[in-house]
DNA sequence: TGAACAATTGAATAACTGTTCAAGTATTTG
DNA sequence: CAAATACTTGAACAGTTATTCAATTGTTCA
């Protein structure tokens, strides 16, 4: 794709600035590994479900009654955050209750909603 | 959908849990906000575009070549950015030279660099 | 003015995503 | 064992999204 009609033609407006900047670059595991995590924390019931974990833990049924959203749905976007590492469960007789992995994720919610209401 | 049979039929396993988390949740309006921002930054090349702006300020074009992708796709990018207000843009004769928009954004992403990385 | 070119834009397409619905697991308890 | 129930799962559907391609805009400069 470099070369191509696509990139413009002055063979780079600020070659020096390029460069120095691709060196600083990030690898591209890190970059796709950083938007996945954010990708997660992208939706609106997913941001919903652990931000209710930061608060307590809880089961999938009580996780549906805060939301006000159907058990299957809820239980959907836990697989997600399961997959994510971000939630852990343990099983009580039927119940699973869900909790925060760790609060690292809390501190980068926290940030995002300090950002959206400065 | 509160009611129905998709909600537990223990009446809420907690029902105090379930009321005091339920208290302690955010307005709509902020999760919508909280998670509106968190999908914009879950991209790869819209993450890679902040990254290399949290460098140096830099045109469409060389924006492409870092990141070794078509113009237009970084401008439809930008165009996203733009109306998140991530980013800023000052025009020079045919060229636009786009730079972050404040120094908020580029902190969490260094937060999450650090949570996928640890 | 007209050629060159950085950037934007709209349409089209392919891929992805979140919810619902229905069916299935697993555990408790009568 | 059978009924009840908390939860999970797969398929299907509707809605969204990122990229490409082609056309267009706006600016410089010969």
């Amino acid at each position: 794709m470099t070369d191509k009609n696509n990139v413009c033609q002055v063979k780079l407006i600020n070659e020096k600035k390029v460069k120095a900047v691709k060196k600083k670059m990030l690898s591209d595991s890190n970059f796709t590994n950083l938007s996945e995590t954010f990708k997660t924390l992208g939706d609106n019931t997913r941001v919903k479900i652990l931000y209710a974990l930061s608060k307590d833990e809880l089961c999938v049924c009580d996780i549906s009654a805060v939301l006000d959203m159907s058990l299957s749905a809820v239980s959907h976007q836990l697989r997600i955050l399961r997959n994510m590492k971000l939630v852990k469960h343990r099983k009580e007789g039927k119940i699973v209750y869900y909790a925060l992995n760790d609060d690292h994720i809390v501190q980068l919610i926290k940030m995002g909603y300090k950002h959206v209401t400065e």
